[in-house]
RNA sequence: GGAUGGAUUCCCGAGUGGCCAAAGGGGACAGACUGUAAAUCUGCUGCAAAUUGCUUCGGUGGUUCGAAUCCACCUCCAUCCA
């Protein structure tokens, strides 16, 4: 215990840090317990995704280091829209849905982060609480702005002409962007001024998309208040092709159980690629570094051992031991041609038979594990389709009822999708 | 406000009267090979009662035997001028 790591110097050899404003005195404030520091989450979604779930951890590392997180919802930002690193316009949300979406993130994320009892957090100082995390929203301060009295005050520290050169707005120079989305950076900015203020927080982080929005801030403080504030960014957690990793073709992996299932979670990770698996590991799980670098001198088939903690570990964190051995027991039991307690379970209905039976397209139809019965046709027709291990060839096959009693029956399209079959 | 150029399927992008469910590429999906990896090769990629039918090329109307393609109006976007 003697030779621990600083939490800065283990940020760092996890390859979480990307850009700091003054590496010294961060390094200095977050590793003496003094740093109050906050958190932007965008409420554009109804549930936080794997994307968040860093951010989630850093906090959760630095409060263990005695440090005070502060997590900012973006109730009012999200009425505007960050374009940072966007190709395209984001569809305006309602209010309603805004507020609906921080409530959700609300309840997901006091599961992860301990935060003070009482939601308001008037006197925050107190020893053996400061480390507590507070909640926060922006449409608090935002929502009911006086835009002359909001541009004098703010709007004449910034210099459009340092805007248009900032990175995050690059891509959309291309494209076009409105003056609503181009007033993002200058909202951001403004809260981390109120969050100075009113709670003395002196640091920002965020993902490194974010860098341009933060030091916005750390200037509009200096320029408003003469006093000196840090940014510090995440990195972004991209696999070995570049592309933001917790995306699937159906969209986020997310956080909630109903709308992403511990399994499929857990086989997200479990089919990373062998080159992002230990970067994941270090960024994302808590095993200590020693462990994580034993793994990296694994090679080839081995690595496959390595993407199983890796899967169980995280689906640990988000749903608990108890749904991660779960998950992990039916992945093996599937690929290793056994039968799984869990599995994707899919129910028909009396209306999905005609005459008394249904077609394998309407089984793969009906249980989703083909958006169609054209793509359910090519898919038997590739061989790719298999009912209780027996591969299909047939695309008239046909069941009765009887046949999804019990147990009920087990189709697996492709390698990787299974799902079991019952009647109700 | 004016001028010009645009909007095509998941994305990029060809198509300027019939041979167009629409080239090519990317992605996705499936098969082979493997380690639930990558690379590679093959197939496939609007929907369906499936050698056929139906719906799609920003929107609405029109011309025509026939429209992604021609005309009118509208919406949105980019560039330049104010």
């Amino acid at each position: 215990m003697e030779n621990k790591m600083t939490v800065f110097e283990e940020l760092k050899a996890r390859g979480l840090l990307a850009q700091l404003t003054d590496e010294e005195e961060i390094k200095e404030l977050v590793n003496n317990g003094k740093a109050v520091f906050y958190i932007g989450f965008d409420p554009t979604a109804d549930s936080l995704h794997v994307g968040h779930f860093m951010a989630l951890c850093l906090m959760k590392r630095l409060q263990m280091a005695g440090n005070k997180p502060i997590a900012l919802i973006g109730g009012g930002t999200a009425m505007i829209g960050d374009p940072s690193g966007r190709t395209d316009m984001r569809n305006m949300m309602t209010r309603e849905t805004i507020d609906h979406n921080c409530e959700c993130f609300r309840k997901q994320m006091s599961r992860f982060i301990e935060f003070e009892d009482s939601a308001d957090g008037e006197n925050p100082t107190a020893d053996s609480n400061f480390s507590r995390a507070i909640m926060v929203n922006n449409a608090d301060w935002l929502r009911d702005l006086n835009y002359i009295d909001f541009i004098r005050d703010i709007g004449a520290h910034f210099s459009v002409n340092r805007m248009l050169t900032a990175e995050c707005y690059k891509q959309r120079m291309e494209k076009g962007l409105s003056f609503l989305e181009f007033n993002y950076m200058i909202m951001q900015s403004y809260d981390f001024l109120c969050l100075y203020e009113k709670y003395g927080c002196n640091m920002q982080f965020g993902g490194d998309d974010q860098w341009s929005n933060m030091l916005g801030g750390t200037e509009l403080i200096r320029r408003k208040l003469g006093k000196d504030a840090y940014a510090m960014t995440i990195t972004l957690l991209l696999n070995s092709e570049g592309k933001k990793m917790g995306k699937t073709q159906k969209g986020a992996v997310w956080l909630d159980p109903e709308k992403t299932s511990p399994f499929e979670f857990y086989q997200y990770w479990r089919n990373v690629a062998d080159a992002d698996v230990l970067k994941c590991l270090r960024m994302l799980t808590f095993l200590p570094l020693e462990q994580i670098d034993e793994m990296d001198r694994w090679e080839g088939s081995q690595l496959n051992q390595a993407k199983e903690i890796l899967a169980f570990e995280l689906t640990k964190m988000i749903h608990g031991e108890e749904e991660a051995a779960r998950a992990q027991e039916s992945a093996r039991a599937l690929f290793t041609g056994g039968n799984a307690a869990e599995m994707p379970t899919c129910e028909l209905q009396d209306g999905d038979f005609l005459n008394g039976s249904i077609d394998i397209l309407g089984v793969l139809a009906a249980s989703g594990l083909t958006a169609s019965r054209s793509e359910a046709r090519r898919a038997v027709e590739q061989g790719g389709v298999t009912v209780d291990g027996e591969k299909v060839t047939d695309i008239k096959t046909a069941y009765a009822p009887e046949r999804f009693a019990g147990e009920g029956m087990i189709v697996k399209r492709g390698k990787k999708n299974f799902r079991r079959i019952v009647v109700k």
